[in-house]
DNA sequence: CTATATATTGAAAGATCGTTCAATGAATGA
DNA sequence: TCATTCATTGAACGATCTTTCAATATATAG
């Protein structure tokens, strides 16, 4: 690996850092190349030396995701509030430290939710759904008492929702308290 | 009041709920006059027959929350869990049969939150903070014990988050189960 | 019915954005 | 050192978007 290729690395990682920024504040259309240009302080022609396109640039965001720390919220063979927990925990607790895990997550959540994005984000996030999974863990947990009762699915959007609105929020205020996890967590817990 | 005039009223109502629609799946600066335009069958000219821009037309849809049931969740003197209980229950029966609601509630949080939005709507919105009046009656229940221990904005960051993104959820996809108030009053309450 | 006001269209203007490209400066390798 | 490759710029191109406008159809008023 030469000295030029390192920067280079180095020059990529700065640019998907500011797009990461901008786009999460401002959406895939009210972000310009010109704005993510000048966040790292280049020329907007430069910029096409390091990504192909914008979409491209957003593709590669939202791959990092995918291939990220968000899909290690895998299902296991934990006692399903337990499991809950330990997601909320460990989601909760890298908001709170890691501002590029925060801004990641409210991407992922743009890309999968808004209309405002390249139809080959869709393609790579189609398939992607969380709440069928999470919801057969909350049926494992109201069988053995430790889960509240209700429609499961329903239990599970109130569960992400919480977070997915701490995340946009710590986000964009990082100065901002966190919520504990265990307030999460009592949402779903059985009394 | 002419027909002529009735009939101009109806159509600007039929702008701005087309519109209400396409910002929040969409984004400010990723939905055109023309969309909005194309959904309520008119040329794209046409429209500014009815709204002077679009700037204009987005801060007419912010002003219509602004004035509308959004700012009926106004801090009372009844018991503070209570009162969380009464806004949840409020904002979630909303949210869960009546769709302008849900996605006014979207849209509001658009407004505040993201930096695509004109500045007059900024400007419009500034002042206004839910978190710091609902974290003094979060301070109210601490203090008389029916409300959790913890950091009072931090909670009130929670339970915001987690109703707003209910309402995210639940306006695109008005087919899925609307979470129960209870289960987010029970995030605020003291064991 | 006639004249005036309003509704509507499609095209054009003006602005902005993504993208390309020729030209130049800087670094690398032989 | 010199030739070659890479980094960088700023201007230009084409596409798209907001907004305007002249022209036409339709409805209202007297």
């Amino acid at each position: 690996m030469t000295i030029r290729e390192d920067q280079k690395e180095k020059r990529r990682q700065d640019i998907l850092y500011a797009g990461l920024g901008l786009f999460i504040q401002k959406g895939y259309s009210g972000t310009t190349i010109k704005d993510i240009a000048r966040t790292v302080g280049m020329s907007t022609g430069l910029l096409f030396h390091y990504f192909a396109s914008k979409k491209e640039l957003y593709l590669a965001l939202v791959s990092l995701g995918v291939e990220g720390p968000m899909n290690t919220v895998q299902p296991t063979q934990m006692e399903p509030l337990a499991f809950f927990a330990t997601t909320a925990d460990f989601v909760l607790e890298n908001i709170r430290t890691e501002p590029f895990f925060a801004k990641m997550f409210v991407l992922m959540h743009q890309a999968y939710y808004s209309d405002d994005v390249p139809a080959s984000v869709k393609e790579l996030l189609s398939g992607f759904d969380i709440y069928t999974p999470t919801a057969d863990i909350i049926r494992q947990g109201q069988a053995n008492g430790t889960i509240r009762e209700g429609d499961a699915l329903a239990l599970s959007i109130a569960f992400w929702s919480a977070i997915q609105g701490i995340a946009e929020t710590l986000a964009v205020h990082a100065h901002l308290p966190c919520p504990q996890s265990e307030w999460i967590t009592d949402l779903l817990r059985a009394k």
